[in-house]
DNA sequence: ATGGACTTTTGATCTAGATCAAGATATTGA
DNA sequence: TCAATATCTTGATCTAGATCAAAAGTCCAT
């Protein structure tokens, strides 16, 4: 079981070719205490990108290159699940759709009320916070589960449905003293320390992966 | 506890002033098998509106009288979660993010695509048919909870915390033996057949409202 | 106040699960 | 093939939970 760190505090990633803009962001978010990395346009953003890094990415739409739109797609398609703002002053029904619907969390037309964005930016980190939270639980019990064998991980769905152990003994075709034994490797394979765990982690685990 | 019945086939709603798009859209919908519904204007549609009516509801964002994305807002302020596809020729971002936020499933401008609108609207039905369904779940949860008494709700919170009942007991104040009885009248009164049964439904409760 | 309904509490008993230890079977790499 | 390892299986014993029945305390309405 390798040990999993949270690698930085939350950053606020700004990308704008438009340098005023950038600092006016940064000037914003420093003064709530947050820290804020500035990129000049998407490809830079990306060549310093870490997925592994929590925060949030607030982003112009147009810019030349890389649109803020393109980025945020490239990062919907790569898995990185960073919160993504979208800034524009040129929005369309479509472009904005689209952004939704790919995941921005939000959409703010420039000029923007400052207080807003604070608000933004700091439900929007909130988020990513409790969803890697999420992640790294999801990881855990997911090795876990791998390190069970095929009979013990038969005899933990049984087992998460609430069938006996004489029942399951039954279904499986040995004698419940068997199943007692797997049942234990199960538990101590899951680190559960009890029923209840057992069943709450299983079955977030179930849900969250479809 | 009362019985609790689906009313309805899933009916598409269309609402729009335009009487040639409410019959294209009857037709569209008419075409796979599925009940469509017209309505004039929003007026009409709330005043034929059932809260209990499953399917969903595609309305044209500007009309005389209630617009589309007030009709939306004020189904979303009562409580309603019909999925809503909002129509538009004349969308700008501030309205569809709007849209979006206040939890319309889509937005799709005219012209439109038909093969597009019925994936929407068939998306939006199996949607709004698994929200019904664990609604009532739910329900039927939140009442058994109603039932217990004062003791056997903080016997309910441990238990599923996955303590013993002899750490319950001391936790309580009590003897063991009082714990099994509480226990036993919470596996009762929430119907659940087994600890499994019990966490998972408790589980998904809590998850479920906040 | 008093009967009735509900809640909380407990004892004795029975059953199922956890824990101890360990044999049988299968799989794998030298 | 043979030893080493992993997996699957089981028995005996001990503890915790379920089930039987029921006393004591609370609350409400007549």
């Amino acid at each position: 079981m390798g040990t999993i760190s949270v690698p930085h505090d939350p950053t606020v990633f700004i990308v704008d070719d438009d340098e005023s803009v950038r600092r006016s962001i940064e000037w914003l978010v420093g003064s709530v205490g947050l820290k804020a990395e500035s990129f000049a346009s998407a490809r830079t953003f990306l060549d310093a990108f870490d997925p592994d890094r929590p925060g949030c990415l607030i982003v112009d739409m147009r810019m030349a290159d890389i649109s803020g739109l393109e980025l945020q797609e490239w990062l919907m398609e790569h898995g990185a699940t960073l919160p993504v703002i979208v800034m524009t002053a040129f929005g369309d029904v479509k472009t904005a759709v689209r952004a939704m619907k790919h995941g921005a969390i939000d959409f703010i037309e420039k000029p923007f009320n400052e207080q807003q964005v604070l608000e933004l930016i700091q439900n929007s980190i909130a988020e990513d916070a409790t969803r890697r939270q999420q992640d790294v639980d999801n990881r855990l019990v997911g090795e876990s589960l791998k390190r069970l064998t095929p009979r013990e991980r038969e005899v933990l769905e049984f087992v998460v449905k609430g069938l006996s152990n004489k029942e399951i003994a039954r279904e499986m075709g040995i004698v419940p003293k068997t199943v007692e034994v797997h049942r234990a490797r199960v538990m101590e394979k899951m680190e559960a320390r009890s029923l209840a765990d057992l069943v709450r982690r299983f079955s977030l685990f179930q849900q969250r992966k479809g």
